[in-house]
DNA sequence: TCCTAACTGGAAGTCGAATTCCGGTTCCGG
DNA sequence: CCGGAACCGGAATTCGACTTCCAGTTAGGA
């Protein structure tokens, strides 16, 4: 017991069970994003370190590895999926990532860093309705083909919406500004806003889940259109 | 080994783990609703009968308990709880029902027949539009407040869209002869037909989980309004 | 009322998947 | 080129469900 992990996992859960919370030992790592909120190790911690070559590159295989496994199989993958996949042994995704929550966590903000990037795009678009359209129909495509982003943007409200990860309120930030611009031109419902409009991605998301093959617009129109005042 | 079971479940999951299917052998029950499809036992089984006064009191606590349940935890709530709910043991559940799925299934009919029952209500109407609105308003208040027929509305694709059960059939016909009248009125979109129908209403769904109280008619709005041509 | 097949409850058994542990291997400063 | 701190891999452990088992209880016909 010499450290103490301080952002681990809520357990949420129907009864209190389910998902696990095993206390994951922190194994000094995360020197890669989100900076470190270090609470002050009480036992002269060494702070962070720079990471050894090799653990750095693995520490990205896994990164990549997981993406691909979670895209297609969801958030159920297994561990030893990913390591295999990664060509790495369990034991070095857990010396990176202490939890396979914390895991999804990483990836989802990358997600949402991403998505944040595609709004931003949308934002330079002079036509309001233009550029809801788009981001729109994009993030369709994007979450069509990857069954993990769909899961976890079922799961925002519970995991970050209460202002968790960076890239998550940029993400709030552009998605707002662009619901502003259609509200001013006049041409969005004025009932929608970020929390309505963020459920109705997910519902969109869950949609196109089981869409065929180049038929997802169908859902992305739908949506649009019903959005329009 | 003196009985087969003909229903059980299929695996499905991603790497073809997940969810077991471990055979759960047959207690000779199930009298209940869904004619008995017996496959004929070879060796001269007693065939249906009456089941015991407290077995079927007792069966019916069961699925009460479970219905509530599923309602609020959603289909992850344990087998255990549902037990102390009912007032009963978790033995008494496995003779009823041979595995959790068999349980959700038998609730996943008795609400298809209960939206059938809806959708026959709404064609009672003379207007195609507002039967299918009225329809869509319906379900979304029903699945507002019922976690657990969100989750396997978002499932049905992998477990019944194939036929599986009569009360689906029923419900699949009324919904269908919902929009066709709706299309012949020429006031449906001409690219939405049951799939997709389905698929928003999984969408809806989807986003009602999050939606704050007496907040989901914007959602229903939407997509209905997304809807007309 | 009595007998026995059915039914009941809940402790014990299984099982899949996450997480931990540790002997062997690999970077990298001197 | 060497030594040892870091890092690896994957077998073993842990954990939380679901499911099975069986000694005791009960419904209901003779």
């Amino acid at each position: 017991m010499t450290e103490r992990q301080t952002s681990s996992v809520k357990p949420s859960g129907p009864t209190g069970r389910s998902t696990r919370t095993p206390a994951g030992r922190s194994t000094r790592t995360s020197a890669g994003k989100s900076a470190a909120k270090s609470a002050g190790g009480p036992a002269g911690a060494p702070a962070d370190r720079p990471l050894r070559a090799d653990a750095r590159r693995n520490r990205r295989r896994v990164l990549d590895a997981a993406r691909d496994v979670f895209l297609e199989h969801g958030t159920e993958a297994q561990m030893e999926d990913i390591a295999r996949r990664a060509g790495v042994g369990v034991g070095t995704i857990y010396r990176h990532f202490p939890t396979k929550q914390a895991l999804v966590n990483e990836l989802t903000e990358q997600w949402m860093a991403e998505g944040a990037v595609n709004a931003a795009d949308a934002l330079a678009l002079p036509d309001a309705w233009e550029a809801l359209t788009v981001f729109v129909r994009q993030s369709t495509e994007i979450m069509v083909r990857d069954r993990g982003l769909r899961e976890v943007y079922g799961d925002i409200g519970k995991l970050l919406d209460n202002g968790a990860g960076t890239e998550h309120q940029q993400l709030r930030a552009n998605v707002t500004k662009l619901l502003d611009r259609a509200h001013e031109a006049g041409v969005l419902r004025a009932d929608v806003g970020y929390p309505q409009f963020q459920a109705l991605m997910c519902g969109l998301a869950m949609a196109t889940t089981r869409a065929a093959p180049g038929e997802h617009h169908v859902y992305a129109d739908v949506v649009l259109n019903g959005l329009k005042t």
